[in-house]
DNA sequence: CAAAATTATATTGCGTCCAATTAGATTTTG
DNA sequence: CAAAATCTAATTGGACGCAATATAATTTTG
């Protein structure tokens, strides 16, 4: 029982499994952090937080979508949908009209204002792509992996 | 200027740059909501958030450590750390006391309840570890990837 | 058709996050 | 030594993010 071959759980011989540098998800938070950081220069000349921006890229691939089609885009729930979209109203990058045909739903549509911001997104997208310092290869094949990693965890049972 | 060479910015040929799906930083995104859909029913058992059980995890690699030393491990300021720790301090897991030597300094400990839970850590890391599906090398090679990323945004001129 | 179930959005409350400010302690420097 | 600069936490305010709840509209079903 407690012979030299024993792993107990608060004695690992190797290494420290608990060590924050060892663990994927710290890597992925720390690296959502540090994209959050990155863009937060970038988005303030336009007023923009990164959630906004995601919600207006979403919507420069299909416009006029609803809450919850963002959602489902965006993985968010209505609860940070319904104020950010009222604050991207206010700003002017979107309208906000609730839908005649099914007065549930409300539309979310891009305004000239919005409409014109994908050119300037370009120019973010691009000094992004510098801070990140990968070839095309290199981000793609993370990218994949993240989305495997992505579907992995979603699928989980618990959920 | 109008020849069929020409790449306008809002009229890309080979798919749109911007598509949400193609973003790496949108993947990085997701993932980082994914890990804490996954650990939110696992630690609530604990009465536990994702950024809590950071702080822990950084305390049990290295306890009494003062509120800059924990942002420094996990990069989180005192904006986010005070009212953390303080609520951490409640549920009983850390003890914050002002250092003797240096009063402006808080030391954080973890207190037997608090290292006590280091044992059920390592059921958590092995559920989290089994969602990802992943194998150790895997895991390895996605983690080293993610550490060069996170160096190369932060190495930005512009932080 | 009317009651029940479902759907879509909004609201509330709690816990991050970060920027900016404040307050107190310590160190540096003239 | 005393003023200035620096350092450490805490606080405040604005914006996510999500669970739970509420509300109104639509669909299902008996």
């Amino acid at each position: 029982m407690t012979n030299d071959n024993d792993m107990r759980k608060d004695d690992l011989k190797d290494g420290d499994a608990l060590a924050l540098g060892q663990q994927l998800c710290f890597a992925v938070y720390s690296v959502a952090h540090a994209f959050n950081r990155t863009y937060k220069p970038l988005l303030d000349k336009f007023g923009l937080t990164y959630p906004q921006y995601l919600v207006l890229l979403a919507l420069w691939q299909k416009d006029k979508m609803t809450v919850k089609g963002i959602g489902e885009e965006l993985g968010l729930d209505s609860g940070t949908l319904s104020p950010l979209l009222k604050r991207l109203e206010t700003a002017g990058f979107v309208s906000r009209v609730r839908d005649k045909s099914d007065e549930r739903q409300v539309i979310i549509t891009l305004t000239p204002k919005g409409v014109a911001l994908k050119t300037d997104a370009f120019g973010i997208l691009m000094e992004i792509g510098k801070a990140t310092r990968c070839s095309m290869e290199e981000a793609a094949a993370l990218r994949s992996a993240l989305h495997d990693l992505n579907r992995n965890l979603d699928e989980n049972p618990q959920i």
